[in-house]
DNA sequence: CGTGCACTTGACGCGGCTCAAACATTGTGG
DNA sequence: CCACAATGTTTGAGCCGCGTCAAGTGCACG
């Protein structure tokens, strides 16, 4: 039973317990492994009927570009998230979707997914907790460049992926590896990457946080949240983060 | 058959053709249909357990509140839309929603729609592509205020609109009618009540756009549409708006 | 040992916020 | 029918958060 144990199946987990035959359909989804280097379109906005993958390993990020080469990042996914799920349904694909790192995913095609709504009801359950889960946490994105100070921006950010990465057993309380540039942070917070690199100094002169070499390190983890005005219900898992 | 043709029905039409078992189970979600006053919260962050419901008839709108009492709006939604769908699999519904005019909606429970889905495949996926529509609407707004400035986010808020209104039979090209204030625009795009005043001066100024009166008059669809770079794609609907 | 990429810091300007004050419109109760 | 309160719109003055531009540092890699 160990060998099914994929982040994708921890974080699912943490919604409801899993069936045998949910298990084995999951197992079914992870053939057709592939890897990608560093910087690999995965997914290119326009394009058409392209399948779905499940991150194993290493980062992604899903983006928007602008006409005048501005780029806005929606979210960035970690081993236990979909790519380009929203999608599969569309005409043409509304977003991008590139790897941070050097990651490994399984490639899911729409069939897949669909004859496993049939034969695993529970587990289609499961899989649409998580797509509401991903649409939560773009909303919570929309609040904080809507109305969050940079300052703000950038301690919800830290404090909603260190939240993430517990749930699939990377990282903790005292924080996690971040492979992210300035830059990606620039990109998903709205702010430039001079800014970026300003908030973060902030923070870390106000010992919140560090963020330096690769690793994010929650120095005042109580406070940081307190800036961030941070409530971990909206990814609905139980927060052991907090708790 | 044309005893059917509520709002939604017209909208899931654009993405497949119902079937007459399809069309009797969207039927179905139709009863318990009810009336709420301007104003009135219909579903309340924090709750647990709340149904869902088809707005048939009005406006409302979907947000979040910070602790200074800011607001961010997340998305309107006009008839046709779901309100509070994304939450039915959560502990607690993690946004609010409240009705901007008086509306009538029709209460669905999260079991009616299960049933639905193994009775109706097709409809299934219809409501699928509906909810992935009402997130890629979402992310498109976090691209606005991530990274377009306010006189572009209004032209494009508005343009969204107008195509959402055409889908289901209300508004065309000239424009449509419109029951926000300018402070529903300020907490929906990130600014000021006062900032949006300005911006709505300017685009009139520039015979892009007229607000006023609760009427939207689009004097430039070109123009507005060039400014905003708006492409309908995101809407996966064919845009009889633009072509 | 040079080339590129990520990070860092300073100077300066602007878009959008805040505060403040009218004005317009609508609904309400006497 | 009027007074007036409540809500929405409009405009000005001043300021600040964050962007832009510019220059420089550190480090990894070929």
């Amino acid at each position: 039973m160990l060998i099914h144990e994929s982040p994708l199946t921890r974080k699912l987990s943490a919604f409801v317990a899993l069936s045998g035959d949910d298990l084995e359909t999951l197992a079914r989804f992870h053939q057709r492994r592939r890897t990608f280097q560093a910087g690999h379109e995965l997914i290119h906005e326009g394009g058409k009927h392209q399948s779905a993958f499940i991150l194993a390993e290493g980062w992604a990020c899903s983006y928007k570009m602008l006409p005048d080469g501005e780029r806005q990042i929606v979210d960035f996914q970690v081993p236990g998230d979909f790519l380009g799920l929203r999608s599969v349904l569309f005409r043409a694909t509304d977003h991008s979707v590139e790897a941070v790192t050097r990651i490994e995913a399984s490639e899911v095609l729409a069939s897949d997914i669909f004859d496993g709504f049939a034969t695993a009801p529970r587990l289609a359950t499961a899989i649409l907790w998580a797509a509401s889960r991903d649409e939560a946490m773009v909303v919570e994105h929309l609040v904080s460049i809507g109305r969050r100070s940079a300052d703000e921006r950038m301690a919800h950010l830290l404090l909603e992926l260190g939240a993430r990465l517990m749930l699939v057993g990377t990282g903790d309380k005292t924080g996690f590896d971040c492979p992210l540039t300035q830059y990606h942070l620039a990109d998903a917070l709205g702010l430039s990457a001079v800014h970026v690199n300003r908030v973060l100094r902030h923070l870390r002169e106000e010992g919140l946080v560090t963020f330096q070499k690769g690793r994010v390190d929650f120095n005042d983890l109580p406070g940081l949240t307190r800036l961030a005005d941070f409530d971990l219900d909206y990814l609905d898992q139980d927060g052991p983060l907090l708790r």
